[in-house]
DNA sequence: ATGTCCTGAGCTTCAGGA
């Protein structure tokens, strides 16, 4: 078995208690972080608890990391398409010869501004990598935090979402055409239909008390890797901790080679 | 428009991002 998991911290320095603990207990072969926000990445305290690590970040903003109990090489750390663009929002590495990337999309508010261009810009160079990756043999997982609601039934309330960058047609186009390329919605493919499961709620307004949240965090399979998909769940124990992320875990267990 | 939380400059509060 294999377990992989996916959590959006929000400062990995505010949530470092928080991140440690819930690793101890989880114990995940490998662990994909977003928002990092901040230069400095503590893997001393993820080497003590038997994680490598590697990690790219930047001030105050942005930044990724990926920690695994197995060893781990490092092929990418910058999505390609614009040498221009230098925030820290991609992790490619390979992991029990599986392809992993870690990914945090932009959010792309306000829309209709230039953040909301680069938001699809991004994705179109994501979805580019996407169909050079399916060209060899190497059984390929995207993980992390996508900021797409992908249907209706992935936010508590659509209206409450209809003027939101992470709802509107053209990102929500952009992820179904990666899975037109053959890549899976772990979670949803496991959980056809269910309503009311999320992975990120506002912390204004009691949102994660009311359930009014989003599913903006996910996970797409190669297809080989589909076939040995086991289990994918959302962890909401964290949300609801003192001073958590606005995001909480998101793991999906494989199945072993045969 | 509102709500809350985080970083970082360099204030004893603010702007910017989410």
């Amino acid at each position: 078995m294999f377990k992989v998991a996916s959590w959006n911290l929000n400062s990995v320095r505010s949530r470092l208690s928080h991140v440690t603990a819930w690793l101890k207990v989880r114990e995940p072969d490998v662990l994909l972080l977003q928002e990092l926000k901040g230069t400095e990445f503590p893997s001393e305290a993820f080497k003590s608890l038997g994680y490598d690590s590697v990690a790219v970040t930047q001030k105050a903003y942005n930044g990724v990391a990926i920690l695994s109990r197995h060893p781990m090489k490092t092929i990418a750390k910058a999505l390609v398409g614009d040498d221009s663009d230098s925030h820290a929002r991609f992790l490619e590495v390979v992991i029990k010869g599986i392809r992993i990337a870690n990914v945090y999309l932009p959010n792309g508010n306000p829309v209709g501004s230039d953040k909301f261009a680069y938001k699809l810009a991004w994705m179109d160079r994501l979805t580019q990598q996407m169909i050079r990756w399916k060209r060899d043999d190497v059984p390929t997982l995207i993980g992390g935090d996508f900021n797409v609601i992908p249907e209706d039934i992935d936010c508590h309330k659509p209206s409450s979402w209809k003027h939101d960058a992470l709802f509107q047609p053209e990102p929500r186009a952009r992820y179904r055409a990666m899975l037109g390329l053959g890549y899976a919605d772990a979670f949803r493919s496991l959980h056809v239909g269910e309503i009311g499961h999320f992975t990120f709620w506002d912390y204004f307004r009691q949102a994660f008390q009311n359930n009014r949240g989003i599913r903006i965090d996910h996970f797409l399979l190669s297809p080989r890797l589909a076939d040995r998909l086991e289990s994918c769940e959302i962890d909401k124990g964290p949300r609801g901790q003192e001073k958590p992320s606005d995001h909480t875990p998101i793991i999906m267990t494989l199945s072993d080679l045969p």
